[in-house]
DNA sequence: GGTTTATATTAGTGAATACTTAAATCAGGG
DNA sequence: CCCTGATTTAAGTATTCACTAATATAAACC
């Protein structure tokens, strides 16, 4: 599934966001989202089903919860696929300043 | 038509990708995409239109041609949805350093 | 062990959407 | 004008996918 496909659902666009401030219980996701947006809690799963296995969460274990935490990798990969159109709206800058500016280096 | 949604299809991508490195005549797009992705020209105008509808390009009437390019608007703004999760892959700045690198202006 | 709490999975359904073919629009040249 | 080339639009179809309801799993507590 390709990252887009990932973010192109508004819940689990919201489930990031949620996850960007810290990790946080499959529970807790979900009593936020099922107020937000007026689905269940199975709903909720399946996302975070889907964030998973797409790898833009991970999940931990902890008792009988589950932590769910942001993996930015796949984020990362949008940011560096947003890079040829960056000139678009980006003041211009010699190449050192942006290599220094934006910190993008290159993943193994 | 939200921006995630619009990005979502590869061939959208593709096209903007091609529209990124200049211009091109509707026709031109489409010899392209055509040969890529193995669907037919009315196709490809599907996806022009919603990438016109969507904000991400504009067109320009040439003769019986139609000249499309890139409007990097909602691409910005997907860039700015991305900033809350910066922090995972960049290194730290200082505010004054990352607005000069990033050039991030409010758009109005 | 049985109940409760937390979470995930399964099966089924309806809506969204990307495609095809066919037809419509429209500019330019003979 | 009619014809050709360039492009869009319309109608119909098949697939994808997000949802619900119901069920399963599994830890915690009594």
């Amino acid at each position: 599934m390709h990252a887009f496909d990932v973010l192109r659902d508004p819940v689990r666009r919201r489930i990031l966001e949620l996850l960007a401030d810290g990790e946080h219980a499959s529970g807790e996701v979900a009593a936020v989202i099922e107020r937000e947006f007026a689905i269940t809690q199975a709903a909720v799963s399946q996302h975070l089903k889907v964030l998973r296995d797409s790898g833009f969460a991970t999940v931990r274990p902890d008792g009988a919860r589950r932590i769910y935490a942001v993996d930015a990798d796949p984020l990362q990969d949008v940011d560096a696929w947003l890079d040829r159109f960056r000139r678009f709206w980006e003041p211009k800058l010699d190449a050192l300043e942006t290599e220094i500016a934006r910190g993008r280096r290159k993943r193994t």
